[in-house]
DNA sequence: TCAAATTCATTCGTATGCAAATGATATCAA
DNA sequence: TTGATATCATTTGCATACGAATGAATTTGA
């Protein structure tokens, strides 16, 4: 040892070792919704939560175009154009082109669908109680009004 | 009006015109989802969160089996093959087959897979700043703390 | 020891999810 | 009016994500 030496150091500028995935609210973030996702499918096994999500929207909201139902329920064109398709394939929804904007198709519930809707609605209940079950009932409240903020 | 007849009604039993599809928990935490996979878009072009996510443990726990390293990032052995072929065409990590325990294929880290992690977490911890931005420094405590008890 | 159970990896099929390109239609503005 | 823009839908390509089936190798337990 050449003993007395002094170092100037950085202390507050974490290194790389410091970097903890298991810590990172993206990859929490991730396995909360695989988790989410997983409750879902266990109480309703016929239908995934993208597919639901439109058929609970079109309950709520009516006819509406495709694009319009997407950005209603946070899909892009491609993606919610699967999803619809599935969900007419199993005759559920049904498609009719707009009578005076000819771009438009719009999505009406069949009522095969809505009876479908009707009925899940109370599983999605519990769905959404099941996930939030390791909070109490206040840590809940506190969560979900940080997670609106973030979403 | 034959007037004066009384009804029973289940007051605290919630039909379905109750049900908020935006209030729902699951719902919101794959919108959430969403905003922080187009933040990590844009901070890190060339690599996907999963891509990340597998760079990042293998730093941090060095050479492992595929398998393990799914587990360690949450994913099932399709989805981490799918990566790290993907990581492995693109000279990130390689794979060897384990010596003794011949079922098993390891996968490390290339001198360029560690020259991409180290210069990319900094950009990751920006990530998670950006994502957490519209909580205050308490409120993203809590937050973190209540979305790992749901992880 | 050896048959049963488990583990590791792969493959297939299905379903989001998004960027980018394309085509049809509608709207706006000079 | 018409040319530039914008909107709606579709298609393609790529990347998760997971269930289920399969095969190879290992471990367990009677």
């Amino acid at each position: 040892m050449s003993g007395g030496e002094l170092k100037l150091v950085e202390v507050d500028e974490p290194d790389d070792h410091d970097y903890r995935l298991q810590e990172q609210v993206g990859f929490i973030l991730r396995k909360a919704h695989q988790r989410h996702v997983s409750i879902f499918a266990s109480q309703i096994g016929d239908l995934t939560p993208p597919q639901f999500a439109a058929l609970a929207k079109l309950h709520d909201v009516g006819e509406t175009s495709q694009n319009q139902l997407g950005t209603l329920i946070a899909m892009d064109a491609a993606t919610v154009k699967g999803v619809i398709d599935r969900l007419k394939a199993r005759g559920l929804v049904d498609l009719t082109k707009h009578e005076v904007d000819k771009r438009r198709l719009l999505v009406n519930l069949t009522p095969e669908g809505r009876e479908a809707i009707e009925r899940l609605i109370p599983l999605a209940r519990a769905i959404t109680q099941e996930t939030l079950a390791p909070l109490t009932a206040k840590e809940a409240a506190t969560f979900m009004r940080l997670l609106a903020k973030l979403a």
